[in-house]
Parts: structure tokens; sequence; C-alpha cells
DNA sequence: TAGATGCATCCGCTTTGACGAATGCCGGAC
DNA sequence: GTCCGGCATTCGTCAAAGCGGATGCATCTA
């Protein structure tokens, strides 16, 4: 069933690049689940890809996403934490930015991941369709 | 920190390798979401990193993970589904691999970003410590 | 000084989703 | 044929976490 698109699958790299990687961390996994979980909601995500247009303000994000600014400051806060984003205090205003170039590859990568399976992303129920 | 690549990040490379792909998809994000928060659970996470040393069979990885069967079973249907993994029926077994070499280095990029910034995010107390 | 603005934190409320256990379905063994 | 074993699905429970709104603090302006 998962193969339904014909696109993916290239079976050509195994896992030797990988599983050096692997082994060692069972700490670890608790820890890149929670890197991971911060991109999993909507809104993180749409602040992440805002800011990595550019550098933006708290309340410019606000108007962005268009939630209470209690919660936006929250999401930024958390995406600083987990290391997506920078923060860079200018008087009253805090501006986010990303700084690791990593981040938009990262994301890069996993749209072009989920395009390719879009049609059985879209229709599993076993987790929030959300949006 | 995070020093990795050594230079910062955006003003000279503004964009151009990221916004064409974000500047279209409002329905994409949540999409996307979707797809990060499947590797936001601890517990699917550890079943990607076991199918990336190689093919499994459910029972297999409900003894790797120490969960009950249905867990197990509902967790690499959805991995399925989010196009991490592809199933295969032999006899009444059935064996879950990794297709897509590109699953591979979206989890070796997460480690490295989460590695990098492993202090703070351990302290993010805004994103469950689930263990 | 006082007043306004931007941001962070706290408080209830509500939904999401992970869990074990029970159940159903199918394929192989006898 | 019947029985057994592997996997998928469903149900009830409960913690995780997103949400708006209220509050507190710091900074800029008049």
């Amino acid at each position: 069933m998962a193969g339904s698109s014909g696109t993916t699958a290239r079976p050509d790299t195994p896992t030797a690049a990988v599983s050096p990687l692997l082994g060692e961390g069972g700490e670890q996994v608790g820890m890149v689940a929670k890197f991971f979980r911060a991109l999993g909601d909507p809104t993180r995500l749409r602040l992440l890809e805002f800011l990595l247009a550019g550098e933006h303000t708290v309340s410019e994000c606000v108007t962005h996403v268009g939630l209470s600014q209690g919660r936006v400051s929250v999401h930024l806060a958390c995406l600083a934490d987990c290391g997506y984003v920078a923060a860079r205090r200018d008087g009253r205003y805090t501006h986010y930015r990303v700084v690791d170039p990593r981040v938009a590859d990262l994301v890069v990568l996993a749209r072009s991941l989920a395009a390719d399976n879009c049609v059985a992303l879209a229709a599993c129920e076993r987790i929030t369709p959300r949006t």
C-alpha cells in the first residue's frame, strides 16, 4: 500500500551512512523527538518559515499568523529553545531570526518528502488533520 | 554555538533556496507539520531508527520498543502513511522497511541540529519532556 | 513625573493523541 | 475441517499542549 507514489523509492543508498550514528543514543531519541515536535505544530512551522524569509519582531509575527500575542510569544520562545531561531533584544522590541542555514535545509528536505507522499499523508487519520 | 557552518545563514544568501518553495503553500504548512509530528513521538522515532537499520516484522518491532502489539501496529501504519516506511506482506507476517534514502538524511540532519542545541533543548519546558 | 507600547508569563478551558486491553480478520499448521 | 499465531482495528482513559485573555515588567515618549 505505502508504495503508492511511484516517484519515490530509491533503494540505492542502504543504511550504511546512518547506522553508526543510530547505535549509540538511547537518550538522544527523546531529545530528537522533542526537536521534531517543535515543528509538528502548524503555527510554529508557519512562524519558522516566516522567519526564514528574514528577521521579524514579535508583533510582526503576531500580525502574520493572526493569533494572540501571548501565544505567539510562547511559540517563538519554544523555537528559540530548540535552536531553530535566535532572539535579539533591541529596546522594547525583540527580533527573531534563523541563524543556522541547516534549518532551511531541514525544512526543504521535509517539504520534499512530504510532497512525494502528499496523498497518503493527507489520508492519514492517525495524526490530527489539523488545519 | 552551532557554529557548524561558519557563514551565518542569511544576509548574503537571502532565502533564494527556500522562498520559492515557501511562498506558494498555505495548505502545505499543515501537511508538513503533520509530517514532522509523526517523528515528534519518541516511540515512532525509535521505530523509524530501528527500521533504518534494516527490515523488520511487527513482532520484532514490538520486542524492540517493549509496548503493546496494537500500539506498535498503529505507529508503524502511521509511519507508512507519512511515507517514512513501506509495508510488505509475506504470508501472515508484515515487514516494514525504509525505502527512501532521504529519510535517513532527514534524521541525520535533525540529530545534528538537536545535538548542537541539546542544552537549551533539554531545558525547554514548553514541550513535553517525554522520555 | 505619568502614560503608552511591546513582550513574557500565568490561568482556565478544550482538544489531541498515546496507551493497554479486547476484539476481529486472515493465513499457515495440524 | 479445526486450531493457532501474527497483525490490524476499536474503545475508554488520561496526560500533553494549544488557545484566548489577564497580568506584570521593561522601555520609549510626552
